[in-house]
DNA sequence: CTTGAGAGAATTCTCGAGAAAATATAGTTG
DNA sequence: CAACTATATTTTCTCGAGAATTCTCTCAAG
């Protein structure tokens, strides 16, 4: 029972984070220090310092002098998020296959099988738990990867994931049965140790779900 | 001169980002703010707002309620930042070799020339500006990969660069003219725009200067 | 000699107030 | 009417103080 400390600076962090990610701060809303301070019942020096880390983790957008802003999003963003993770998911997911113990299979087997119960859910009409499904899809990803060995990588992909996951949930699409077949076939390489496979599928996957968000949120580019 | 960045805040940022790369704050090092306080004249606040910052680009280590410390050195740390660097440098390079235009072109010459130059000096037996030197490299290597068309990248770049040169500091070691044959053999490969040779090149350049390093700090290895 | 409890000291965490800077408003001039 | 300046308001930036927590040292018991 790890429990976590609740000090009101990283709870404040946690819930500033949560409410960019999933939207209730929109992209590019002004965040005046003023009203932070009323909506999230902290002072401005722990707002700042949250704000602060935030800023350098990319989620809001600090200039000196003039505040802070939740970072904009855009098309070429979106294209770069999506570079970066697939060639750090990717990465990951062969040293994770070729260093992989039990411990770790046993992992993503139980992963994976949560995945694809919600999955069932949605594929039978049930889109109560959008947000629920995406946090079990994120948890099968990091699983997938989680035997790296690199501290180092899983921290800067996780806060890629984030972004990407901020993207996402602008639009929340479901790809139905097509994305279900590739977490299956990703999963079956993985148990197989089949790294090469496990890349180009993970590649694929995470391509053609954004070709969706993209053409969703920035739809028609010349 | 676009240069007006005299906020306390952000210098002390830099002043503590400094002395943890540099090595003036040695690795492990608990951060107790009081004595910060006198150190670099500014208030917990502001303070801990750096530090939060620093904390989460991985320079410094936060405990909720126990306070900061320097991230500490390992070897496991230092071949997991050089993995990464190669990963991105490398894929960077190869955008921006196939992206770069002419003033990319221009901007890695000047890059070249005066890292060149430094190395000139150090080969006399000049060791006087070993920092200086370091920075040259960084600004060499940057050059390279500055056409990649991924602000992400290279902020995450930046950030991976500034670990590795953490652990460079801590040796400063000069491998002579065999790094600079290196340098010179990247720079033309880019120029050719032959992007397979500058990343196979750029790949067996870091991994040669680690190696170095490597033993130096955390010699024998099982 | 080791272990554990408790008082005291040191340190972190959180807050509101005043100084500095940026933005908005009003007034003047060509 | 546009453009520039001076003033007023808003917002950020910086600081020290008090509350909450952790650490340290002493002392007693097994």
């Amino acid at each position: 029972m790890n429990k976590h400390i609740n000090t009101v600076g990283s709870n404040t962090y946690q819930r500033i984070k949560h409410d960019i990610i999933y939207g209730e701060l929109e992209p590019g809303t002004k965040l005046k220090l003023d009203g932070l301070k009323t909506r999230y019942a902290a002072s401005l020096s722990t707002l700042r310092e949250m704000l602060s880390r935030l800023a350098s983790e990319g989620f809001v957008a600090a200039e000196e002098q003039r505040g802070f802003f939740v970072t904009p999003v855009s098309r070429e963003d979106l294209i770069e998020i999506t570079n970066l993770r697939v060639l750090l998911e990717c990465s990951a997911v062969k040293e994770s296959i070729e260093n992989g113990d039990t411990d770790w299979e046993g992992n993503l087997v139980a992963a994976h099988h949560k995945l694809h119960l919600m999955e069932q859910k949605m594929l039978n009409g049930d889109e109560t738990q959008k947000e629920t499904w995406k946090r079990y899809d994120g948890e099968f990803h990091l699983a997938m990867i989680q035997a790296c060995n690199s501290k180092n990588l899983l921290d800067i992909h996780a806060t890629i994931y984030d972004k990407y996951l901020r993207y996402q949930m602008l639009v929340l699409t479901y790809r139905g049965q097509e994305a279900v077949d590739e977490h299956k076939a990703m999963f079956d390489a993985a148990l197989a140790r089949d790294a090469k496979l496990a890349q180009e599928l993970l590649e694929k996957h995470i391509r053609k779900g954004v070709e969706h968000t993209l053409e969703k949120i920035f739809p028609k580019d010349a």
